[in-house]
DNA sequence: GTACCTGCAAACTTTTTGCTACCGA
DNA sequence: TCGGTAGCAAAAAGTTTGCAGGTAC
């Protein structure tokens, strides 16, 4: 959570720096929302119209294993991604509608550490998240 | 939860019992895991070698959606399953080994229903699910 | 008997990869 | 310079589907 932004993190991990992957940094740092790989290459493509999808594969995978983005997923065959350097949250995602709903609660923060420690895993640096799955009937 | 099989399940939910689908409904009976459909398809062809990946396929999304099997995703890309007739409960899954854990915590069920409520969902007859993702780095 | 089910192969979707030319540091 | 990177197209991996024949009820 601090003010750099994606490009800056990616210049501090050495990243060699592409026109391509400057564009793509870009519309995540603006993304609010949570897009999957052809919606990233969508909005790429309108800031450069030759990037190609095979890239936008590689690099989010790229940003992805630096930690400069997390993949979310939600069931429904297709990645996410989001700016990994946000306040930790969860993900509510409702099967029927395929909406998402970000929040967050400290008493589940609380719980994740303990769960964690108690399943002898050290949360420190890692992440847990609370998925929310509806299913269809009651 | 009930002591009734999958096959019982199917029955009372009027669907046509085949023979392909009471193999595959004994493979979900049998399983102490999550098999994913691969898995699942290769136990049932140890029963009767001439079920089809195809019908395995149509099977699981069948009893998927009449609540006889959960469809679990744990960001691996392929479908996982389980029999949906247990105790509630939630699963861990390591990114680094690909291990489950499967556990149940009293105060996440009640924190689960508070979320849910908060959110303006009924989580009545819903499920939620906390989902552990570990991190490649610290 | 008939509507539903199955196997097969082909199609589809999402993601990865081999190759050649290109570009950033 | 020169090793990493991009585009293209082909391949992979997982899943779905059209069709012709077969089966449960």
């Amino acid at each position: 959570m601090s003010n750099e932004t994606i490009i800056d993190r990616c210049e501090a991990r050495g990243l060699r720096m592409t026109g391509q992957r400057r564009v793509i940094a870009q519309v995540m740092e603006d993304a609010r929302d949570h897009p999957d790989v052809e919606e990233i290459y969508a909005r790429a493509s309108a800031i450069d119209a030759a990037i190609s999808l095979a890239t936008v594969y590689r690099t989010v995978k790229l940003f992805e294993e630096v930690n400069i983005l997390d993949r979310l997923e939600f069931g429904d065959g297709r990645a996410r991604y989001e700016d990994a350097d946000r306040d930790h949250h969860d993900h509510l995602f409702d099967l029927k509608t395929g909406e998402v709903i970000e929040f967050c609660d400290p008493e589940i923060e609380v719980l994740q550490e303990k769960i964690a420690r108690r399943l002898g895993y050290e949360l420190r640096g890692h992440k847990m998240e609370l998925f929310g799955v509806r299913l269809k009937d009651g």
